[in-house]
DNA sequence: CTCATATTCCACAGAGCTATGGATAACAGA
DNA sequence: TCTGTTATCCATAGCTCTGTGGAATATGAG
């Protein structure tokens, strides 16, 4: 991999965004940085997660840390792996983003296996906010419980997807649900929804995930959901415990 | 590369995604893509412009066809190519922002290289515009003439950076030079900040090149440069020829 | 000190990627 | 139709990447 380098350096530049592509060009490594998004985690549990045998999960997070996309943090004998900064997390929402716009592919793919998930309209930030003030929602938080309490939209109510069916009693049947999950290409809300339509619920989508959420400057919460049961309502309940590595900067910021 | 797909459908997603990484693994990949957010060129152009073999830049090319991250258009027996969409745009300038966060060997190489380009504090758009409005400044677009005429600042001035010193004499020694090229991590506009300071001349460097300029939603102007010389004074004169493929959307638009 | 757990390192075989030159295709002009 | 120009296609040789299992390392508990 010389490309007749005549100390140009030009090339040495990009050389070095290249670096950062290489994390990008393999499927699994996409899924552990997406998943890295969400909240940190243990080498098993991400591989795991990503249906990878260990040593491979390993090797795919040693070329992310050459790259400086992810960290890790030592908790006995545990390697915790987590992105490396906000910048990170947008990135790869612009990878998504452009995905989402170029390839026809990707809605194929979610229209036809998502339950019809690409269908229905979302709600925006800006109407869940307003609603959500006004008590007429009840946010559902449908990933999975370690990804709640690294952070989530205050308010919301942790419910993953995986659970939702048993405890569906916990929810108040005249209240709309407002689900959300991990961005725009994730299934997991969208199947909620769908299946709390399946039982005559009203419910929606988010427009995105918590990341984006992020992004926007709006707040997000820490720490587990601590409400046993019942109920539904649900505004804004400090039910912050934070135990959790915070992120860098809790700033907007518009690409500075 | 069958990862034991057990038609899970997610895996498919990452894989369309992969797709997209697929194009930035490669370092002449992306600089071909950073010329092309610049403006469309026929292969010929992008070969020589990347110092590549005809072939190989054609083969580069489909690689990056094949991902929709480019598209083409033929003029007789040439082919154009250009970036499909502002997406691509916004991705680079993603890739490009995330590099310079977390890569300190961008840092180190622009300054090792860049006649202590990233040295020197830039001026912000705002900025620009207020002195602009008051005639305070020139705004000098240093990349190569076809950049300039597929879009450029109004009122700015084509004067590429290796015509630089051959046409000094045009510009107004009285007043400041604001120059800007390609982007954070172009050392044009750096360079020539460098040259003209040698010569005694009050310059700074933008904040960032054309492409972001676009992004932030601000007006873009086509067509040549029809200043034959001297003056200097540029309030934007409407110099527009318009004889361009346009982009599509005018929008600025934040991560929809 | 020894053992158990969680990761990382290592060597290797199979698959994929890149650069290259020569052949082929599309087009314009005579 | 013939010719020159521009770009794509093709076959290939050299190199890199990926997944894998086994070995080595780091930490904590006895």
């Amino acid at each position: 991999m010389e490309y007749e380098s005549k100390a140009d350096g030009r090339s040495d530049l990009y050389e070095q965004l290249a670096r950062i592509g290489k994390v990008v060009v393999h499927p699994k490594r996409i899924e552990l940085l997406d998943l890295l998004c969400q909240a940190e985690r243990s080498v098993e549990a991400l591989a795991e997660a990503a249906g990878l045998k260990l040593t491979t999960a390993s090797a795919h997070l040693q070329v992310m840390r050459q790259a400086r996309l992810v960290e890790t943090r030592r908790e006995g004998t545990r390697v915790f792996y987590r992105a490396a900064g906000e910048e990170v997390c947008r990135f790869v929402g612009a990878l998504n983003d452009l995905a989402r716009a170029r390839l026809a592919e990707v809605d194929q793919i979610l229209r036809s296996l998502g339950t019809d998930a690409a269908g229905t309209e979302r709600v925006s930030r800006d109407e869940l906010l307003a609603r959500v003030q006004a008590g007429e929602v009840v946010v559902l938080d449908v990933r999975p419980a370690e990804e709640y309490s690294a952070g989530h939209i205050p308010g919301a109510r942790s419910l993953p997807l995986e659970h939702l069916e048993a405890r569906l009693c916990e929810l108040d049947p005249d209240l709309e649900v407002v689900a959300y999950c991990r961005g725009p290409l994730c299934l997991l809300a969208p199947e909620a929804v769908s299946l709390l339509r399946g039982r005559g619920r009203r419910a929606r989508c988010l427009e995105d995930g918590l990341p984006e959420w992020r992004q926007a400057g709006l707040p997000v919460e820490e720490g587990v959901d601590t409400d046993g049961g019942s109920s539904g309502r649900n505004e804004a309940r400090s039910s912050l415990r934070d135990r959790r590595t915070p992120r860098s900067s809790p700033a907007v910021g518009g690409r500075s």
